[in-house]
DNA sequence: TCGTTTTGATATATCGTTATATCATCTGTC
DNA sequence: GACAGATGATATAACGATATATCAAAACGA
């Protein structure tokens, strides 16, 4: 009743050898038509399933995917997960997903315990301070890998990920475009290379077209964290005119900050995001964002993993996909001032 | 430089046998301190890892959980997932999640994956439509299994859930001692069983306490769809006074219809939610809603499943955690009506 | 009709571990 | 110094599948 059948109770049912039954459950080998019946019949009626561990040990093949991501609850990442699976699941692999939560440590024993499993390939964002132990083991064992988002200095694994440096400069030209000059940079946490890269792309255009000095603001990646430092940042910096955020969950916590503080996004503060996550479109007010499709961005992750597993030969590619900015109503002109020693209003001198 | 060093390899590199190697790698039998060390050294330069394909099958033990989930981008399964896996981890097992976008066929395929894979346990949702199949797969292999927030009819596996119809009538019961008569049910698709369970709550309170017909109404779980379900239920329902939700999402998306119409939640029209995910309480308005902990539910969760492992001969358990009515600004008596039967333009007369 | 090829089924070795049995060597006791 | 028991290491047989080699019987061509 709770006994596991194998391959052996199979083929003893329908009365053949173990290796005609394995090769039926397979479809390989020359096997005729009455024995196929045979055995599958007995197969199904005793709810045979094979033993992957026996048979990926021999066979030398497994179609198992690890995918070890730092944050499982975020719906960007959520929906990259699902990107990932489709494509993936279409070849005929398997993709489980650990959390790391961002934790090294924790990291570590979830690669560790791909490893031990044999699995096919890996996809997974490092950790902040991944140590480089981790990187040498995946290496150590030739473990088709690939990682996301973050990228390490030294690439050695192919990666995909997104042209931050880019975006956040778009975003910030956009906003000098619109008059901005006090443009503050809010959210991320730490050294995440994402943030450095989307922070570099910021402070570029403030110093290429002489804005203010830059302003940049901490937050963990969520809504009420988001508000908090916002409420922070413009106590601190109140000539503040137009912010970009790390992601839309700041960006939108960012938002709340200014409705509590009475002011108005798009037209007291601007804000913009970045991602473009469900919330954003249907937010009050709509955010204004840097777009990227994350189920696009999974099956591109998806598809560098197969080529590497299907040519291991292949020199590493790194593959970064362009956002694209959505103007929704968290963006404007800023305000003319009633005058003062404040901001130069843009458009309106003396 | 990519072949996976194996015992022998260690065993080789340390001058001893293979089951001498295994016993220090495994910390058993009796060894001398002077071979233990040096194997300890051979293994930690090869960096070698143990497969545990070969040790599983051979061992009869496996420390791997599998946690199939309808949908992992809902927040609320996110904190689920991490009550799961900081529990069971603490416990050395480890814990992979499969999302099988509450699709029977996928839902499927993951959980024979599992089988094969030979896990040690599985929790899962189970999917909308589960073929009687998978139940008795589940069955004949005597996996320990443990079934999450949709109770089956036949309860043949243990289960922890949410006292649903409990909750749903407390939100009414609350609503009509606000003074509301005419409240409906917003949300969830399908036959549900979850969606189901609370409609039961909902419409005992409601002819119980004699109040109107009750009114449900269908929608996905997002923001969106929320919100447009929303806009249709007023339309086609001018006099409802309060709303209750199968979701927080829902309700949120609600409130924003309310918002987009020119009404205000909790003033005009009083919302419930479910689940209390954090962006309710951040909300604006603050959402009304019925709280469960997701992460207390993940731990009870982990440790139902743990339970059975250890001690399968113990009789099935069902355990269903109350959940509790948090009071924000979307709900409130209902607006004294200045007669006539058409519904009250709010604030604007003619 | 005989030899050759094709067909269909099976025996055997192997994957990388662990559990059990075995076997020297060393220790201590009287 | 002979013998029991402890100590430390090893040999060997599984676990459940797959790949390769093998083999008998059937089909074929000349």
């Amino acid at each position: 009743m709770s006994d596991r059948p194998k391959l052996e109770t199979v083929a003893r049912a329908a009365g053949v050898s173990i290796s005609t039954a394995s090769q039926v459950i397979r479809g390989t080998g020359r096997i005729s038509e009455k024995t196929r019946k045979k055995v599958l019949l007995a197969a199904k009626r005793l709810r045979y399933v094979p033993d992957n561990r026996a048979a990926s040990m021999r066979s030398g093949q497994n179609l198992e995917i690890g995918f070890v991501i730092h944050h499982i609850a975020n719906p960007f990442n959520a929906e990259v997960i699902a990107g990932v699976s489709d494509l993936l699941e279409d070849e005929g692999y398997l993709v489980s997903v650990l959390d790391a939560h961002d934790d090294p440590e924790r990291q570590g024993r979830h690669i560790e315990a791909f490893i031990r499993n044999g699995r096919a390939g890996l996809l997974w964002v490092p950790a902040v301070d991944t140590p480089q132990d981790t990187f040498e083991l995946l290496k150590a064992h030739g473990i088709p890998a690939v990682t996301f988002l973050r990228r390490t200095d030294k690439q050695e694994f192919d990666h995909v990920g997104i042209r931050n440096a880019e975006a956040t400069a778009a975003a910030t030209r956009y906003l000098a475009e619109l008059g901005h000059r006090r443009i503050a940079y809010l959210g991320g946490t730490a050294m995440a290379a994402v943030r450095r890269d989307r922070i570099a792309g910021y402070t570029r255009v403030m110093s290429d077209l002489e804005l203010a000095e830059p302003v940049i603001w901490n937050s963990p990646d969520n809504k009420l964290a988001g508000m908090n430092a916002m409420l922070d940042l413009i106590q601190a910096n109140p000539r503040t005119t137009a912010v970009v955020c790390n992601g839309d969950t700041v960006a939108l916590g960012a938002c709340l900050a200014l409705i509590r503080s009475g002011l108005q996004p798009g037209r007291d503060i601007s804000v913009v995001g970045f991602d473009d996550i469900q919330d954003a479109a249907v937010a009050t007010p709509p955010l204004t964002t840097m777009a990227v499709s994350p189920y696009q961005l999974g099956r591109q992750l998806a598809q560098v993993l197969l080529d590497r597993i299907r040519h291991p030969e292949m020199p590493v590619t790194v593959s970064e996909i362009a956002a694209q900015l959505v103007v929704r109503d968290t963006t404007g002109a800023p305000r003319v001032h009633s005058g003062g020693a404040a901001p130069p209003a843009p458009g309106g001198g003396p």
